[in-house]
RNA sequence: GGUGGGGUGACCGAGUGGCUAAUGGUAGCAGACUGUAAAUCUGCCGGGCUAACGCCCUACGUAGGUUCGAAUCCUACCCCCACCA
């Protein structure tokens, strides 16, 4: 269980297999968000048509509504949501960063200010861990301290000690919950690669998260938060010769279409992003020459599918004219269809991928997706 | 026919002498969104010129008038609504 295998690997791209207790993960891929349980908008169904092989879940969303032990006691994040199939909960590190202004970090842990009701709930790495526990999904996440992607050594330098230091308790209580609720097999968890921007820091999270294993597989966080691309991928290309192969490596909250691209050529195995379904929420459409405004005025009257190459519910069956009525009568399923449609194309981005690779085109064949996606978007 | 009320930018609707190219809202148009406080947020929205500051033109039913200055005051006319004959 939790085992990780390398099919090939082109440069630093590589095919594998991450199987988990609840099914297999072939690599590169794309995992839907379902921060509350829920791909937004979308049926555990309709997320597997897409392709799509392990979901997401949030701790802290989850500890708020409906709270850890209600899903537990519904029979865990699987069967409470429908959904089978591998599932990995992100451990509410990344609401360090984006609730700023309603949390206080301490070493403790942080305090956050609820979203929902304003009441005081404080999420330690002790308490994160029996929270995913309960929840159970495959793989849990260490509770990590994020900061803006612009953030000064100073900074980002606290945020990486502290996650290192908490990562030692998140294992221990991990640990604990194994031995004392169920076997090794039941759930894993995984550590969290920050430092910002800065090498230096970055390659010493890298190393002290090392050397606190074993593990069955890295993340990389803390980016895509503010720092420009090109600064994104030199930390990657900084960490990749230093992480083990035989381990999977998720990029955590990464990205639009060229991000999994980019990523992957720089030995990234799973990547998760929220943009698909957000941005199929406001009416925007990633395409092969680029992306799409749903709601545009050119759409109107158009009988043409979103995507003429794309093999998904939305595009095999509706108009890009009907979407934009969709959209301009505000009726929940435009949401639903375009969401539908992003969520299979980075899904089908990976499968792409992941063929290229095996075939060793991934090189040749990425550069043109990326030249033909990038020219599209200057539109 | 009489009396009263009313006609404002695509629509609804404020404004009752200068701060008014004219508050709001809707519709329309465009942009943003990366481990989800997001079916959200931002910008534009009479026309023309400008990269921009800005400049010019046309506008509050129609036509005149008063005034330094009018969507706002006066006169006539047109149209709508209510009530009375």
């Amino acid at each position: 269980m939790f085992e990780f295998r390398v099919e090939r690997s082109v440069g630093a791209a590589r095919a594998g297999t991450l199987s988990l207790p609840h099914g297999e993960v072939h690599t590169p891929a794309f995992m839907p968000v379902g921060t509350y349980g829920v791909v937004r908008g979308l049926s555990a169904a309709e997320v597997r048509r897409t392709g799509a092989q392990i979901v997401l879940g949030n701790t802290y969303h989850l500890h708020l509504r409906p709270g850890e032990q209600v899903v537990q006691t519904m029979g865990g994040l699987h069967r409470f949501t429908g959904w089978p199939g591998p599932m990995l909960t992100d451990s509410g590190g990344f609401q360090v960063f984006s609730l700023e202004g309603l949390r206080k970090v301490s070493e403790v842990g942080v305090e956050f200010q609820s979203h929902v009701d304003g009441s005081y709930r404080t999420l330690s790495p002790e308490r994160v861990m029996e929270i995913q526990w309960s929840l159970g999904a495959d793989v849990a996440m260490a509770f990590d301290h994020v900061v803006p992607g612009q953030s000064s050594h100073e900074l980002a330098l606290e945020g990486m000690e502290r996650t290192l230091r908490w990562l030692d308790r998140c294992r221990l209580a991990h640990e604990e919950a194994v031995r004392r609720y169920g076997g090794p097999a039941a759930q894993t968890m995984w550590p969290i690669i920050q430092g910002g921007v800065h090498p230096t820091l970055r390659l010493r999270s890298l190393e002290g998260t090392l050397e606190r294993g074993p593990w069955t597989g890295v993340a990389i966080g803390g980016l895509s938060v503010g720092e420009p691309k090109p600064v994104m991928q030199a930390v990657l290309e900084l960490l990749e010769p230093g992480l083990p192969p035989n381990l999977p490596r998720y990029l955590m909250g990464v990205g639009f279409p060229a991000d999994l691209l980019e990523g992957i050529a720089r030995g990234v195995d799973l990547f998760d992003c929220v943009a698909a379904t957000r941005n199929g929420r406001h009416g925007t459409a990633w395409l092969p020459t680029g992306r799409i405004n749903v709601k545009g005025a050119p759409l109107k009257g158009s009988v043409e599918p979103l995507d003429p190459d794309c093999d998904c519910e939305t595009c095999t069956t509706v108009s890009r004219g009907y979407l934009r009525h969709l959209f301009v009568v505000e009726d929940i399923l435009g949401l639903r269809l375009v969401s539908i449609h992003n969520v299979r194309f980075l899904v089908r981005l990976g499968e792409q991928a992941r063929l290229h690779i095996l075939d060793g085109t991934f090189e040749t064949w990425s550069r043109e997706w990326l030249k033909r996606h990038r020219e599209g978007s200057l539109e």
